[in-house]
DNA sequence: GCCGTCATGTCCGAAAACCGCGAGACAGGG
DNA sequence: CCCTGTCTCGCGGTTTTCGGACATGACGGC
């Protein structure tokens, strides 16, 4: 049992060209969860762990945050960079989190580039693990990551997506930087 | 709506008989914690269990709790049957404690009493736990628990003060309700 | 009588399993 | 030869599981 003060969240719901998506933002209008309706339940697991009993009330998440989210998938792709989100977690995992939100949009790293640049480049399958715990999906851009060879390893809201939003960002950026091949 | 802060509790320090006690109180003067002074690290331990970063602040309770402690020390056994407490805990652990607070002074239960009296006749080992992580001393009478046979079987602030508890509610209650032999 | 045994709830530490990886060894196929 | 696909193994944080230790007492065997 951890530090389980009740902190009331707000639970919006947005549809986007890969299906609608759940927004979990704070009081101060930072971004505490976000990811695809049908694993709604996984996002409630990893919000009971960092938050106890954290309160979910339905209602709006703030204008920017919403449009902030359209705009992303419209095309705008550094849209999404000037939100502020908030997580629970390790220190580890923190940095990792943070780590991926340096990568620019259009552009991969392979799980060892992002274990050296959080300074413990022998932790590669670690990172993996903390990816794939990362509560805030596509604002905290974990999709970014892939392997060595530019496989696309795995996403926890299904490869299928994670194809998707590559493309959508590689797509807008023009079709020189492209990292990685998809299929 | 203010952010949900680690609660505020204050910590005062009063003298008895027996050593200086500790003595928690929160916003609304309910007690939280009460326990001899030189078991302070284990308080400490239990507050962090039950309510996080909690915050102490030392300061003065309020004048009628300390004055029932007061009170209870000069003789007046009933003094601290009023205050209000407040606890975290599982629920077997609330539902000990509660049965703890209905026996009155001067009288003892054994560990086997009390299981009954809960409705978990067979649990008697687990009382046993639960009473030594009765985080409010005295106030919540974890002391009034002795062996089947009467044997004094063990206390958190230490056999001692077990013993001159009882004796203390013992006499003044008179010397014909002697439930137990002090030795 | 004395002793071993078992039931019961909770916490705590140790150990093991779990992986969204990646490097190296090896075997085939052109 | 070179290239590639498959397999094995070590890596390291987090989560889960497991096994004890206890403020006891009732019971069955010697």
């Amino acid at each position: 049992m951890k530090k389980t003060q009740p902190e009331a969240f707000t639970l919006d719901r947005i549809a986007t060209p890969v299906g609608e998506v759940l927004l979990v933002t704070d009081a101060d209008g930072a971004v505490r969860a976000f990811d695809f309706t049908d694993y709604e339940a996984r996002m409630m697991k990893l919000l009971a762990r960092h938050y106890g009993e954290a309160r979910l009330t339905p209602g709006r998440a703030p204008e920017a945050v919403r449009n902030a989210v359209a705009a992303y998938f419209d095309g705008d792709l550094t849209a999404l960079d000037g939100l502020e989100v908030k997580t629970g977690g390790t220190d580890f995992q923190r940095a990792v989190w943070a780590a991926l939100r340096t990568i620019p949009a259009g552009r991969t790293w392979s799980y060892g580039q992002l274990a050296q640049a959080i300074g413990k480049p022998a932790a590669v399958r670690a990172v993996g693990l903390a990816n794939g715990a990362n509560p805030i999906g596509v604002i905290v851009p974990c999709h970014r990551v892939v392997g060595a060879d530019g496989t696309l390893t795995g996403y926890a809201g299904g490869l299928e997506r994670k194809r998707w939003l590559l493309a959508h960002e590689a797509s807008q950026e023009g079709t020189g930087q492209g990292a990685f091949a998809l299929d």
